[in-house]
DNA sequence: AATGAACTTGCAACATTGTTGCATTTGACA
DNA sequence: TGTCAAATGCAACAATGTTGCAAGTTCATT
């Protein structure tokens, strides 16, 4: 799936901010920050014009931003799975680096009475294997 | 368990501002902000001071920070189940509450080969018993 | 192709959150 | 009470994110 046929099919305008911003993130494969998109994104978008990228995308369930630390933030393409079913990070305290665990069931957590769980997020911090010695 | 107490044992110095901190955290008995925390705690401390006393009073594992979003962290005071056991989380749209859900198991996802978890952050979000009509 | 309405962008200004270095003050303990 | 390490306040700065508005684009329709 190209950059343009998903703005296509969201109805959403073609721009080169938002092509190229989901080109990186098609290319990328797994979440990565602002600065890491903005590094491997030819042209130089305002801060704002980003932002609001981010947010339109995100309304639209094509990315999903993977808090970190409030001081660490991603970006990550939705999938079929991401979309379908809440999905569980990992977060590597060696390398810094983010992935989406699409194979981990998020299992269903049992909640006392009267809570409505809308969404869940899970971030399973640690090492990853590439680090792991 | 006092705040002075919390601190004699950790081996940390008595300050007004820690003191002050840890007093309306255990008075909350739930996640709050920094700026509910500022709001109820008497005196003006500077910003510095009071990141530089979260971060200790995290280092020591006195209190956690639970980061709803980039832009809403909380802190709660750890006691022995959210200490000894990942707990998880739960944040309400309506009244934008954090609860420390201690009695809810955090299942221990199978990871795939290779990952080691080290800590894990389960926040669920939705709607809480008060706000349900 | 040209038009036009709606949307997107860039800019400036601002708000919030968090950090660092350094001089001053405070707490703990002899 | 005096001493020293630790904690605080201040100033300056950095990163992240938002808003209003003017100018530029996109895209469907002539």
């Amino acid at each position: 799936m190209k950059a343009i046929d998903i703005l296509n099919q969201h109805n959403l305008k073609r721009t080169s901010c938002r092509e190229g911003l989901l080109d990186v993130l098609i290319e990328a494969q797994r979440p990565i920050s602002e600065n890491q998109i903005r590094a491997l994104l030819p042209g130089n978008y305002d801060r704002t014009t980003f932002y609001r990228s981010f947010k339109t995308l995100e309304e639209n369930n094509i990315i999903h931003k993977i808090v970190v630390d409030s001081q660490f933030v991603t970006y990550a393409l939705a999938n079929e799975i991401t979309h379908r079913h809440n999905h569980a990070h990992f977060y590597c305290h060696e390398c810094h680096k983010v992935q989406c665990l699409d194979e981990v069931p998020v299992m269903s957590t049992p909640l006392p009475e009267g809570y409505e769980a809308l969404e869940k997020e899970v971030i399973i911090k640690g090492i990853c294997p590439e680090c792991h010695a």
